[in-house]
DNA sequence: TTTAAAATAGACCGACCAGTCTACTTAAGG
DNA sequence: CCTTAAGTAGACTGGTCGGTCTATTTTAAA
């Protein structure tokens, strides 16, 4: 029998709840309810709400986000391949289709709300834009991708895909999202 | 001496709350209190917080969202210049480049909160998916933009570009989105 | 001028919010 | 076994939420 701490059964409900609710709607109450675990144990292991989403989006959400969008770099690496892959990877996942990136949601409604959890968000979103800008550059040099400046084309291809991923629920799907990359990739490609 | 309605006054500051702090996030009481209207007269004119929200989509959000993404068509249009000033004109809205599209903003949040608000702004979305797929074909009889589903091409362009307006604030800037949005205009340029 | 509808005004409601507090249980080390 | 801290438990608080209700004022038509 798996003993899950409270701790982190917190974590996964609060990723979840703010996923789908946004970090306004998402309630403690029903956080805890998910979770069956009382309001003290809560209290004890992080001091606020907004304690208990910057742990789990430094314990979660980048986790998820870097399964998703981080590239493994390697000598062997064929950039547009391994974007291409990437993409029908993404696609595949049916939540982050119906409701978009779960970093992207928070960073985007953080933004005129919380400057710290925003700016967090940013991080890893610079993290990303750099593994990205890596993987480009290599392209670059086998003539494989366009010569324009790696990092402003990552910083690019990501807000694009973000983008392509934050339709409504009912008018998204698979075969949109893959209709949009191709249209980065058909950029990019030299 | 200027008489606004109470209605008015209320879609007004509506918008501005819901942009600023998210639907959940919003308060009938703060907007009640903003707007310098009371809570019988706000319930008198809608029956609900949903209701003055809806309201508010129609009478002002799309209204605004046309001013800024609509292209007028005429016969002697240069497709190519008319989205390049489409684009500066949006650069030089620093509202729109620091808290991002506002029907983009609230499409999303409420992709996982409410399907009819959602599917309204989507209807939107589609709007202008139309109009710029004139544009786009108008520009490929033409030769100046390059030939793939105009329609395709259009979604693509305006979620890219809601991408590039959902930066966080501090992590925003005019240059960064004329960055952004010249990879839109590279690619589909002939 | 009378009358009825439209609009204003705000007290009030139960539900829910994030967060506090005290009591209790469990686990670990000496 | 005893002690101490870690963790669990949930009742409770003040404040805010969306929404209701009744009373009053304003407007405009008859």
């Amino acid at each position: 029998m798996s003993k899950v701490s409270s701790r982190e059964k917190l974590l996964d409900t609060t990723f979840l709840e703010v996923y789908m609710y946004g970090y306004a709607g998402a309630s403690t109450a029903n956080i805890l309810k998910i979770a069956g675990v009382p309001k003290g144990s809560m209290y004890h292991h992080f001091p606020s709400k907004k304690a208990l989403v910057i742990a789990m989006i430094e314990e979660r959400l980048i986790p998820k986000v870097r399964e998703s969008f981080y590239i493994e770099i390697t000598e062997k690496s064929r950039p547009l391949d391994i974007l291409n892959y990437l993409f029908k990877k993404i696609s595949k996942n049916e939540k982050l289709i119906k409701y978009g990136c779960p970093l992207h949601k928070l960073m985007f409604e953080m933004g005129s709300l919380d400057s710290e959890i925003s700016t967090l968000c940013h991080t890893e979103f610079v993290y990303l834009t750099q593994n990205l800008t890596q993987i480009l550059t290599l392209g670059q040099s086998r003539q494989e991708i366009i010569a324009i400046d790696p990092k402003s084309l990552a910083e690019y291809i990501i807000v694009s895909t973000w983008g392509a991923l934050s339709r409504t629920p009912e008018h998204s799907s698979k075969v949109k999202f893959i209709e949009d990359t191709q249209h980065i990739l058909n950029y990019i490609t030299k």
